[in-house]
RNA sequence: GGCCCCUUCGUCUAGCGGUUUAGGACUCCGGGUUCUCAGUCCGGCAAUCGCGGGUUCGAAUCCCGCAGGGGUCACCA
């Protein structure tokens, strides 16, 4: 048999992915590719209440958009499925008759009310309340109406996680919890152990919040007489203000938000991996792969990590710096203006070519090169808000105008003649570049701000350059 | 409250007893890049390593207390 890394993502149906879950996700994926193995997704489902429909198509969907590729899973055949616990009743049941016949399981008598009260009373003593406590001497049988409760054998446990280290707790941490609810449902404590044995996960990583927990899993897997698999729980993500976990509640985005933004995948596998692990090195940057080679649980943060949006921002502009022009128009493809339509790609490529460097993300292409597709109403405010230009007169401006299109008029606008071109007018109008040269962007682009002047030109191309020029003369 | 965990520049972090006047990155500030925005290059500010005790010739690094923060104590995951 293989002794294959299998990891597993396995999120619960309740709502959108933001970065904090997908985070686990992409360590469990990191590690499995890391190790030549194999990842899976599951889908925890065994709370129908709080099921939100569409759920699972947009878990899938994230994990297409960011690459996250996986071997098993609702849509992927494996032989270990179905990969939705809500289709895997029958094999709980399954091991709860297990637990049963070890005589470590029985039904829970009491009522949601009862159980409440009890737990009122330890809370009023300042004591904890344990359920083993109130355990009946005499098991009755289960008639799968009543919650099936796990027989626990509380004992002091130490164990290791693969990042937090060593770990232990005291037998108050251990308790008789639900195994399978009044509906019939599994809890996820005794579901996803269940999983991960007949799935033969091999590593558990999940979110700290179930590292309280484990004492009484480990209890489940002892009387189960089945291996645990290793146990990794990094650290929540936190959010901006660094007071708790990043959540929906606290202004957690949805993952498909940044897409929509343009935000690269290769920059959010880039800054969701690093946020709470690095490789030791100065290295800030990773391609994918770059991180399948260097990434190990061993080096995960023991401590939560902001989420810090801007330094997002700062890696998606070096991710898309990075990219080759061919690649940056496939990943821009959506985002450029409607006016673009109409143009052929080999245009839309010098385009790309003098904005790719100030691109932060993609959604601003619109905005950033509307002016290379169409011409822009004139826009007075662009000279009345330039200190220098306010100051001369219109005339003035008029004239200066007139004079850079002359000029224009005989070049031939290569990049090299209008560099010429542009510079002989700052001496023949002995004016220095601020004045002369934000005048003609303005009234060339008619846009705040632009790729340099002579690059711009060129692309924009002398006929349309010239009627713009000649638009702001007579709106001057 | 019980139990468990965490704590290095504002933020992400390097650091595993001496090479550390604590290094890098983001942010911010200054300067160069014939105009603008961005980028880029150069430079700068910024942590006495939560606090207090030890151990040691020597501690951010080891030990013990304390404080602050987080998690958990569901028929939720």
């Amino acid at each position: 048999m293989s002794n294959k890394v299998r990891t597993r993502f396995a999120p619960s149906p309740t709502g959108f992915i933001h970065v904090g879950n997908i985070r686990t996700a992409l360590f469990a994926w990191l590690l499995a590719k890391h190790e030549n193995g194999q990842f899976i997704l599951r889908i925890e489902d065994t709370d129908q209440k709080r099921e939100v429909a569409g759920s699972i198509e947009h878990i899938i969907n994230c994990l297409k958009i960011l690459g996250l590729d996986y071997d098993e899973g609702p849509d992927v055949p494996g032989k270990y499925g179905p990969y939705i616990q809500s289709q895997r009743l029958n094999i709980y049941h399954r091991w709860a008759e297990v637990l049963i016949n070890k005589g470590r399981a029985y039904s829970d008598t009491f009522t949601p009310e009862e159980i409440n009260d009890l737990r009122q009373q330890s809370i009023k003593q300042h004591k904890p309340f344990l359920f083993r406590n109130y355990r009946p001497q005499t098991l009755s049988a289960w008639d799968k109406t009543k919650p099936l409760r796990f027989k626990s054998e509380p004992k002091d446990y130490h164990w290791h996680d693969e990042v937090m280290g060593d770990l232990s707790a005291g037998q108050e941490a251990i308790d008789d919890f639900v195994l399978i609810k009044s509906d019939g449902f599994p809890t996820y404590n005794f579901a996803h152990i269940v999983d991960d044995y007949e799935m033969k996960i091999t590593h558990v990583l999940r979110g700290h919040e179930f590292i309280a927990s484990v004492p009484n899993f480990l209890n489940l897997y002892e009387a189960l007489s089945i291996e645990r698999p290793y146990l990794a729980t990094p650290p929540p993500v936190l959010n901006s203000a660094g007071n708790k976990k990043l959540s929906k509640r606290d202004g957690a985005k949805d993952l498909l938000e940044y897409i929509n933004d343009g935000y690269l995948q290769s920059a959010l596998i880039n800054f969701i991996a690093c946020l709470g692990w690095n490789d030791g090195s100065v290295q800030e940057i990773y391609s994918k792969n770059e991180l399948i080679k260097a990434f190990g649980l061993n080096r995960v943060q023991k401590s939560g990590a902001r989420f810090d949006e801007q330094r997002l921002l700062w890696m998606n502009g070096m991710h898309i710096r990075n990219l080759s022009i061919d690649q940056l128009a496939i990943q821009s493809d959506r985002f450029w203006p409607k006016e673009a339509d109409k143009y052929d790609q080999s245009y839309k490529n010098k385009v790309l070519e003098l904005v790719q460097e100030r691109l932060k993300y993609l959604k601003e292409l619109a905005e950033l090169t509307r002016f290379f597709f169409v011409d822009l109403p004139i826009n007075p405010d662009l000279i009345n808000n330039n200190k220098k230009l306010k100051e001369l007169g219109n005339d003035q401006l008029k004239q200066l105008l007139i004079i850079a299109t002359t000029k224009l008029s005989e070049c031939d606008f290569s990049l090299t003649s209008l560099t010429d071109s542009l510079n002989q007018l700052l001496i023949e109008t002995n004016q220095p570049p601020a004045i002369l040269f934000s005048l003609i962007r303005i009234a060339s682009t008619q846009a705040p701000s632009s790729p340099p002047l002579a690059e711009s030109l060129a692309v924009i191309g002398k006929d349309r350059t010239l009627s713009r020029l000649e638009q702001q003369i007579n709106n001057l």
